[in-house]
DNA sequence: AATTGTTTATACGTAG
DNA sequence: CTACGTATAAACAATT
C-alpha cells in the first residue's frame, strides 16, 4: 500500500455535491471563485467542477506567509496553517498527505519561518509559527512562485570568521537529466478546454502591486483564540461581504498600523483576495506576463504534481509567466 | 500512536 | 552550462 493514500473521496466532493459538510462539521458557507458566498443548491450549474481544482500559483512559502500573516497574532501552528490553506484552496483538499508534508519541510528548512515557543501551558502540539523579523516582503516583486532569493538567516553558523562562503561544494555531476517528458502525459484527448477568459483577464489592470492592504480571510479572533481542539469551524469566514464587493475595496491603505511597530510583513497579496477559494484558474489578478523573452516561472506549465484529476480538464493559461515582468512599458 | 519537526536526497525549471 | 529556489519523498527524532 502506497505510503499515503489518497483520501477515499475527497471531503470536497461532498461539499460540492450539496451537503455542507465541511470538515469542520459545521455549515460553512460554500465560497466561489471569488469568495463570494454559495448559498446551497444556488450553485451554478457549470459550478460544480468539485474536483478539477487547479494548483493555485502560490509556492508553499507564499501560502505559508499568507496564512501567518492575515493571522492576527501573525502566528500559526502548524494545524492552523493547514487549515487555512485547505479552506482557501480547495485544490488542497486533495493529497493532504502529500503537501502537508511539504509544508512541515518547508517551515523547516527556510529560515524565513520560525518556531515560537508555545504559550504558558496551552494545550495543544507543535508550537507557533513565525515570520522571521527580518524576512521582510519576500514577495513584492509579485512572485508568488519563486523568490529572487531566499531568505537567509543572517547567522553565520559555527565561526563568525564568515570568510568565503563555504558554499556547499556540491558541484558533482548533475547525472543524468534524460527521461524527462519521455512520455508526455497525454492529455485526457480532449482537447483542454479554451481557457476561461476569466483565467486570462486580469481583473484588475491595475498596474504591478499597488500594496493595498486587503485583508485576508481573516481567521478572526474566534477562531484564533478558542481554535476548536477539532471539529468546529475555525476560520468562520473567508470574505468579509463587504469586501467581495469590489466596489468598496481599500478600507486600509496601510498595511501596518503607525502602532505597529517592528516587525511587520508586508506581503502585499493586493488583489489575491479575489483567488480565495481557488476553484480552477479564475482570474489571476497579477502578474502574468507574455513577454517574449523573458522566460519566468509558470506554475501553469511546469505543475509537477498533477495539477488536477485524470480526465479532468486543466486550464492551463500558456505563453504567460509569473513575474510582474520589468515591463517598463513607459518608457 | 499520531502529530510535529528536522534532515537528506532527488528532480525540475528558471536565473544568470 | 551551473546555481538557485522550489516540490516531493522519505527517514527519522521529538513531542504529546
Ligand atoms: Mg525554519
Amino acid at each position: 500500500m502506497p505510503p499515503y493514500q489518497a483520501e477515499p473521496l475527497p471531503e470536497e466532493a461532498r461539499v460540492h455535491l450539496g451537503a455542507p459538510v465541511s470538515e469542520f462539521g459545521a455549515s460553512l458557507p460554500e465560497r466561489d471563485a471569488f469568495g463570494a458566498e454559495v448559498a446551497p443548491g444556488t450553485r451554478p450549474l457549470g459550478y460544480c467542477r468539485s474536483l478539477n481544482h487547479t494548483k493555485p500559483p502560490y509556492s508553499y512559502i507564499s501560502l505559508i506567509c499568507m496564512a501567518i500573516q492575515q493571522a492576527p497574532a501573525k502566528k500559526l501552528t502548524l494545524n492552523e496553517i493547514y487549515q487555512w490553506i485547505r479552506q482557501l484552496f480547495p485544490y488542497y483538499r486533495q493529497n493532504q498527505q502529500r503537501w502537508q508534508n511539504s509544508i512541515r519541510h518547508s517551515l523547516s528548512f527556510n529560515d524565513c519561518f520560525v518556531r515560537v515557543p508555545r504559550s504558558p501551558d496551552t494545550p495543544g502540539k507543535g508550537s507557533y509559527w513565525a515570520l522571521h523579523p527580518d524576512s521582510g516582503n519576500m514577495f513584492e516583486n509579485g512572485c508568488y512562485m519563486r523568490r529572487q532569493k531566499r531568505f537567509r538567516c543572517p547567522k553565520t553558523p559555527a565561526s563568525p570568521s564568515a570568510d568565503k562562503g563555504q558554499k556547499e561544494a556540491k558541484s558533482g555531476r548533475e547525472e543524468e537529466r534524460r527521461k524527462r517528458t519521455a512520455e508526455v502525459k497525454m492529455a485526457p484527448s480532449t482537447t483542454p478546454p479554451s481557457v476561461p477568459p476569466c483565467a486570462l483577464l486580469p481583473r484588475s489592470p491595475s498596474p504591478p502591486p499597488p500594496l493595498q492592504r486587503l485583508p485576508f480571510p481573516s481567521a478572526s479572533k474566534e477562531l484564533q483564540t478558542h481554535l476548536p481542539l477539532q471539529g468546529v469551524a475555525p476560520i468562520p469566514h473567508l470574505l468579509n461581504p463587504d469586501l467581495q464587493t469590489h466596489t468598496s475595496l481599500p478600507p486600509q491603505p496601510e498595511p501596518c498600523m503607525p502602532g505597529e511597530p517592528l516587525t511587520h510583513h508586508p506581503f502585499s497579496i493586493s488583489q489575491l483576495v479575489d483567488l480565495q477559494s481557488y476553484d480552477g484558474p479564475v482570474g489571476y489578478s497579477g502578474y502574468y506576463s507574455s513577454n517574449p523573452h523573458s522566460h519566468h516561472y509558470n506554475p501553469y506549465l511546469t505543475a509537477r504534481e498533477e495539477s488536477v484529476y485524470p480526465g479532468d480538464s486543466v486550464y492551463c493559461p500558456v505563453g504567460l509567466s509569473m513575474c510582474p515582468v520589468p515591463i517598463m512599458s513607459s518608457s
